[in-house]
DNA sequence: ATTGTCGCTTGATAATTATCAAGGATCGAG
DNA sequence: CTCGATCCTTGATAATTATCAAGCGACAAT
């Protein structure tokens, strides 16, 4: 793979603390490669061979059962996905696709599994990745249980509004029917929650939404740092 | 602790394989306590203090927020409980309480934290059972986004069918109201969605059930590994 | 036996969400 | 520009789920 790129992944907490020369062996070992937009890179059901990190782009989660589909998660640079699959051996629960076009490092999973043996630094980053994996979906798991979908796309707003610097605008940052998926919905039902959230403060424009009414809008959404925060 | 209940802690397979002498330490630390039925044991956004893992009864895990409440997981001997918030330091993201008079292992968080740095072995087994976990809640996660109430009962009923012997009869092992809450929906709907899997011989006589057409309800249900089944 | 509680069920109704159909806006290809 | 495609929105309707109210049966306590 190409040297530019590597100071980038060895700056994710996952590679950060690793030996220098076993980083060198996985990073010998893995492929960059650069994937068209709308590409299926991994199909639920299949063998796990590789651990994927998205470098540039962005790939979308999801999963199918009985005709239906669902997303379960956006990842972006730098960020990896099917960890747990790689390290127990197993198959994908999800399926992943790119959303743009996107420049994706593929490490082979036997590689991962050997690094995670020899490099006991290696297997403590992991723990933490891996547990910062399961409270994420947990948090997920919780939002769409104890939440109707006006509360979770309010929620989901004031997210973004304060990911992207709380000045009372934010762009979408994916397409609406996927946001729609992500949330859980029908693209029909985001719309309509939309409308719903236009008495408070909420103004719709193509991507681009405005928040003119914070603590309205917060009153009805209730966030709760236990769903809503990525960091606890 | 009692040195009774020690061999089955040891072989959970958390604790199997790391060093005698850790494990002792950890067990010294550690407290085993009998707690009555119905009883909170830890509340979200509490930080994480101790390991929990269940020796004798039954664990409800739920998360309130904005007035609702719902079950997000249920934990029978020998399982641990709120791992990921153990080893990040973390306020737990979920609620426990006791369903019945239940016999709980506490492990100081400080003491698995320190196993945990100390003991290679353990490290590697906690990224197991952390995977584990992790890929449990995807499951449980894609089953809510997926399928509606009764397709989830008919595949829960499924599941309890072949865990216990597939002999065309079940106990339901929890409350018709928890069974409700772990599916996501109220009680008096898992009563119509009962009512709604009469045609397709489900025959509910209290907290048995009688599965008598189990080809009708597979074809309602389609069931899929990829949700359905724990070991994968 | 009586009382009260609790878990469950049922009916009536309302809220939420999905489906189907149609139309408007945008945008790239030719 | 025009065509076709895609995305989004809206309306009408249906399915799903929740809420409220009432009642039944089991069961423990007295």
């Amino acid at each position: 793979m190409r040297t530019t790129d590597l100071p980038q992944v060895r700056s994710l907490r996952l590679f950060q603390s690793m030996g220098e020369s076993n980083f060198e062996t996985l990073m010998n070992a893995a492929y960059l490669q650069t994937f068209p937009a709308n590409l299926d890179l991994i199909s639920e059901g299949d063998p796990a061979d590789f651990l994927y990190i998205v470098v540039e782009g962005c790939v979308e989660l999801f999963a199918r059962s009985n005709g239906r589909e669902c997303t379960l998660g956006m990842v972006r640079p730098i960020g990896t996905f099917i960890l747990a699959a790689v390290l127990k051996d197993a198959v994908y629960l999800m399926s992943a696709r790119t959303c743009g076009k996107s420049k994706i490092l593929l490490i082979p999973a036997e590689n991962v599994r050997e690094a995670f043996e020899k490099d006991e630094t290696f297997a403590r980053a992991i723990v933490q990745e891996l547990a910062n994996c399961y409270r994420g979906v947990v948090k997920e798991y919780k939002d769409v249980k104890l939440r109707t979908g006006v509360e979770r796309l309010a929620n989901r707003l004031l997210r973004y509004h304060k990911d992207q610097g709380a000045n009372g605008s934010i762009e979408l940052p994916y397409d609406k029917r996927t946001i729609a998926s992500l949330l859980g919905m029908t693209p029909e039902n985001l719309s309509r929650a939309f409308n719903t959230l236009k008495p408070y403060g909420v103004e719709v424009d193509g991507a681009t939404i405005r928040l003119t009414d914070l603590k309205a809008l917060a009153t009805l959404a209730k966030p709760n740092p236990l769903i809503d925060e990525c960091g606890t």
